[in-house]
DNA sequence: TGTCTAAATGACAAGGTTGTCATTTTTTCA
DNA sequence: TGAAAAAATGACAACCTTGTCATTTAGACA
């Protein structure tokens, strides 16, 4: 039995049938006799058949396999800090999804670059792969690209209303942040955000502008300051800026949403270095819920959760039931799908029991 | 030409040649005329053809698909602020090489469970992959599985000498922390370890002992406190016990070293709480250079890195090197090959200056 | 130029599966 | 019980490539 691979028609001698009642046997096919089916499957059983992918491949166009393209692994090892690296909790849902139905993943993870997922898409096409994932490291928008009819679905990000694709709902998390302050008794609520010249900078910001004007919060303590692009080393000057006229402002605010946990992390030793304590003398918010940061930060961050998880369960679920059914209409008029993300509450916002809250206005 | 896919025939036909001259130039054997070499090519090109990889398969067993399990994304879902996150710099390790050798990797994230291990197995070998990989999210000893012929890389685990497999040098490791504190001047060195039911835990403590020994640091001001299994939020009390024992000693330690980074996060505010002062009245050392957990501590951690993508890149090195020449004799006598990290220096540990350094006996 | 050798090219089978269609077996119902 | 219908099963081609070995072409040398 050394090295032995049984074929079909080894399974089908033992079984004393044709090949293709094993051939139906092995694909579930209806029209085969349980006793047969039964009989064949022992023979399989013994044997330890398992159909040549190859031989299958040229028949049907059934490959059980599932591309994904993801940069998350380059990007690692390139910047193991910072780096995009939350984005496995995309694969991770979209795995859950493709193990029930028994896909298998083939990932290639390539540098975010055109070039590069065109290339990665002619491997995968002769693999016959049935469906495609793209994930993106962050929320941005990306050239759409001509494939073949596979299923094609963009995660974290979107190409035009006709691509498949699946977004954070980052106008509504940002909300969710301030009517979560807003709960806490914040009125006064500062805002350093993500640059706007990126998808979640510009709705995160959208998002906190009109959740405040929707409160009736008085519109000059809107304390917004921008153009901190990333919280990278060298922006750190930036952010320095941003919160010296955030504080130096007539009635300072209680509380500061930040544009990621990274910034808010950064933000900590500057406000305490300021002698503020957190959350006792003012109460930050992040944005993301980066596990590590989120979590290693002292105090602990409160912040909002990016659905990564989710948004790859939805894309998975609507990619496999596409499969399924490939005529059936799409629930979706246009994309990109928005998730939404929720409030994690963590250490670094407190309770302004004193103030009353704000009447909510009628949308 | 809309959904219409050349194949060799047509090709070759185009060509005015052989299909045989044409499978000759896609797999770039040699024999073919430059001139004709270049007619073909042109061919393949216009026709936009890639060879059927089914068909492909069924002739030579080229899949050019290396396959890999892992169990980091799986279980990053169920326990997203631990879990083995950091074991994605190995396969970022593998990835490089891979891509380089133009080879896919096919990958199955699958719970870290014998059975499923056996059928990712299976699913790859019908997938005729030509080596597999199986990374842990941890260092230790996996029962060996009978394979077919086909390569097999443990990666940051073992098996048994005849399994391939590369391990992080943890008792280097730790010796290495020694040193860097013994130049440091510090002398009276504490230790907190993980559990020893653990390879690395074992490892690292033995590396801390002998080392303790070897510069012959009077034996009974090693401090060495273990018990800990690991960082999460039950064992919290466990650390405070540990670090009492320590401080409340005759002769405290000048420096600690904790089992991994995140134990010596979660001593920080402990530390703190007893008015010390990190790294000026006490310095801290952590273990596995966890990218996030270290440097999001304040002071960020000086720690030992675990080699986790050079140990990636020499398993792949390896396996590649089998499938280029598969008669090749090993170079390893035995195995696992043990990789060595390195003290990333940050912030954590304090130079005493005044302290002369024990010289170095003789090994 | 003709012969011999080496290089280049081609003809054809084989590989393991599924689709099509034919055949056999079982079931149904008069 | 027998004929018709339905269900189960089987025979065989086709899928596209590469390996083997045969044939043709180009090159070397007398």
């Amino acid at each position: 039995m050394e090295g032995f691979l049984a074929d079909i028609h080894d399974v089908a001698k033992l079984a004393g049938v044709s090949i293709k009642t094993v051939s139906r046997v092995i694909n579930h096919e209806q029209g085969v006799r349980e006793i047969t089916r039964a009989r064949v499957q022992k023979a399989i059983d013994k044997l330890q058949y398992t159909p040549h992918i190859g031989a299958r491949l040229m028949r049907s166009s059934k490959s059980n396999l599932i591309g994904l393209i993801s940069s998350t692994i380059s990007t690692v090892s390139r910047d193991p800090v910072k780096s995009g690296l939350s984005s496995i909790h995309i694969v991770s849902g979209i795995q859950q999804y493709c193990r029930k139905a028994n896909k298998t993943l083939l990932i290639i993870d390539t540098e975010p670059d055109e070039e590069d997922i065109k290339s990665s898409i002619d491997i995968f096409r002769s693999h016959q792969v049935e469906g495609i994932f793209h994930i993106l490291n962050y929320h941005h928008q990306v050239s759409p690209l001509q494939y073949s009819d596979t299923p094609f679905w963009i995660v974290n990000g979107y190409s035009n209303s006709q691509t498949a694709a699946v977004v954070p709902d980052d106008y509504h998390g940002q909300k969710l942040a301030v009517e979560y302050l807003l709960q806490q008794g914040h009125t006064r609520i500062g805002y350093i955000g993500l640059s706007t010249s990126i998808e979640a900078g510009k709705l995160r910001l959208k998002g906190f502008q009109e959740t405040i004007q929707q409160y009736d919060l008085p519109y000059d303590l809107m304390l917004t300051e921008l153009g901190i692009k990333n919280a990278s080393d060298n922006s750190f000057s930036l952010l320095h800026e941003a919160l010296d006229k955030l504080l130096k402002h007539a009635s300072p605010p209680t509380a500061i949403c930040f544009g990621n946990d990274e910034m808010a992390l950064q933000a900590i030793p500057i406000l305490e270095k300021r002698g503020l304590n957190i959350p006792d003398d003012i109460s930050i918010m992040g944005y993301d819920n980066d596990f590590a940061t989120a979590a290693a930060a002292r105090p602990k961050l409160t912040t909002v959760s990016l659905p990564y998880q989710r948004m790859g369960q939805i894309a998975a679920e609507n990619l496999l039931r596409q499969l399924q059914d490939p005529d059936a209409e799409s629930k979706f008029e246009d994309y990109p799908i928005k998730v939404k993300g929720e409030v994690v509450v963590r250490e670094s916002v407190r309770a302004l029991s004193s103030i009353k809250i704000a009447s909510k206005k009628i949308i």
